[in-house]
DNA sequence: TTGCACCCTGTACCTGGGTACAGGTTTACC
DNA sequence: GGTAAACCTGTACCCAGGTACAGGGTGCAA
């Protein structure tokens, strides 16, 4: 009967470093694990796998907050009352998921799209009618600090067809 | 003949704080714009592009390093001699983003099991064998720190099926 | 029972990616 | 020509996510 692993073992393991478990542990990302008498560290071996989650949600972009909601949407439930809400947060997770996906296409697209066309820039591009244009369709998102949206999203894409001039960008003051 | 946009009106327009902006010409994402005679920056209006596409390149977990070299692989050329490497380039970005693109999918595929099998918590599941696996398949890639890697990758998934006791995890000292 | 590798807590520090002033100049409208 | 808004440079600061000691305690094999 394995008693656990030590951290040690589980950071190598996982391709951590110790303090970054504990780093984890202190942000709750990974829970608490039994310790020795003498307080050693006894990790349960499923920690290396939410590790590597851990990891490679953070690879693709999902902050640490975000990555302990994806782990757990939740806590561990298994049949107990379905707790109304959980559902909800992980269908959102879902979406959040699928919009990444569709980014992340919108840039494969380009890039192959780029490779084929042996055109070897995006940007200086972005002007120019030739070319794939670039990212066009990427969702922006985090922009909700300015109050008038209303003016930039066709305005900005005008330089698209015909170098638009964007007069109507200035300042609402 | 639009004389081109002042940075408060390209910031508005991305969505992005001035300081950002004079931040990334510092980094050499934004090419240093041309000036007013008084040192006022004008910007070209394809900068609002740009400036989305890092965003959102962000957003999807590339680092600004990362962003830069996808934004110029290479620099504008279109005709002229396709200067060896960059298509090698832009190929290997093609291929970093499919993984992530896979990875993401393998993300969104347990999501919606977890959502279809009424389970609400992805890692508690880790060890036992109901719900779907999560995240089994993901990619690591970072764990090149250790040198030895032999023993993780197939000893580690050992807890999925009979609950493996992962000896041989060891430090090689 | 000793030796050494490993682990503990705590605190300090580092990098990436911004943001926030301060103090001064330019623009543009009246 | 006056003045307010917008801009300039420079420097300092902030947060997330780690990483690195220092100083001391455990675990276990010989």
């Amino acid at each position: 009967m394995s008693p656990g692993l030590r951290s040690g073992q589980v950071a190598e393991a996982a391709g951590v470093n110790q303090q970054t478990l504990r780093y984890y542990e202190r942000r709750g990302l990974v829970a608490e694990p039994d310790r020795t008498l003498g307080g050693h560290r006894l990790y349960p071996p499923e920690t290396v796998t939410i590790l590597r989650v851990i990891k490679t949600a953070q690879r693709l972009g999902f902050t640490l907050d975000e990555v302990a909601e994806l782990l757990s949407v939740g806590v561990h439930r298994h049949g107990r009352r379905p707790e109304a809400g959980l559902q909800a947060r992980a269908q959102a997770k879902l979406a959040e998921v699928e919009q990444r996906i569709a980014d992340l296409s919108v840039i494969r697209d380009t890039l192959r799209e780029a490779v084929a066309a042996g055109c070897d820039d995006m940007v200086a591009c972005a002007g120019s009618p030739c070319c794939p244009m670039p990212f066009v369709e990427l969702t922006v998102e985090g922009t909700d600090r300015a109050e008038d949206r209303s003016t930039s999203g066709a305005a900005v894409w005008s330089d698209r067809a015909g170098r638009g001039h964007l007069r109507g960008l200035r300042s609402p003051s």
